[in-house]
DNA sequence: CTGTTCGTACGAAATATTTCCTACCTTTAA
DNA sequence: TTAAAGGTAGGAAATATTTCGTACGAACAG
């Protein structure tokens, strides 16, 4: 993925700067070694200057932003959670079902592993969105 | 993408590959050609041989299937759209919203992109699934 | 016939992404 | 003070994906 001539994050993550960036969502900002190890537990084996190269390259991108005050670089998420998730829902939804949000919930509806609790919560969010 | 041992299609096609299977979902089955036009109008500049090599690929993946009848190959979509779309869609919202429907129903919900005319079509949905 | 158009086959290059080796520095435990 | 453990930097290799040039055969118009 190339540089961008402003200044802005790269909005568009590979699968493995996803990874690393729901880490670090989710956890907030951290060395190169808790989200290696974190990816090693909970995704697949990859070593440790794997995961380093990544992220000085996600740095180099803006998409992360390093604290160097130690050695050991802190890595914090530059690209917002909801603007990235948001964004890469549209570009989904786009591409797959030609724009319609309502036509993903239908693929939804017909998928056994969406659960009946889910689908709960889906209807008790709109209902709530038509009240207030 | 490697070839499967067994005989079944693979399930993951690439950007261009999920491309070409929306045309041919779409359109029914088709020769290059056809799919070639459709691309260059549709979405983006592209080589009559680059969308036949793309093509042979994933008839070689059994992806698509070829009729050879005539000199003008067919090809037709083995991958069935819902399936292949339920698929991609699960993978979505697993590394997207930590596998929660309804978490991908808040992003959007709050996503401006999505209208009012989407948000009621969704609720119809989720009514009738209710009386039924 | 003969050239032009349109088709397939196939290799290779270009690009994008991911992975890891090696070098070298700092910290820490003995 | 020294060895081991743990950091970063950077280049190169490995993989995955995409793109296209070249060769060559069939169909078709003249």
């Amino acid at each position: 993925m190339k540089l961008k001539k402003d200044n802005t994050p790269a909005l568009e993550p590979t699968k493995s700067e996803l990874e690393i960036l729901q880490v670090l969502w989710k956890n907030g900002p951290a060395t190169v070694r808790v989200v290696n190890d974190i990816l090693n537990e909970q995704k697949r084996a990859v070593q440790y200057t794997s995961t380093l190269k990544l992220m000085q390259i996600m740095a180099e991108k803006k998409m992360l932003e390093r604290d160097e005050t130690n050695m050991k670089h802190v890595y914090i998420p530059v690209m917002e959670e909801d603007k990235t998730k948001g964004f890469l829902l549209e570009k989904f939804v786009d591409s797959m079902f030609n724009g319609s949000a309502s036509n993903l919930m239908m693929q939804l509806l017909g998928n056994k592993k969406t659960s009946k609790k889910d689908l709960q919560e889906i209807k008790d969010l709109l209902n709530k969105l038509d009240k207030s």
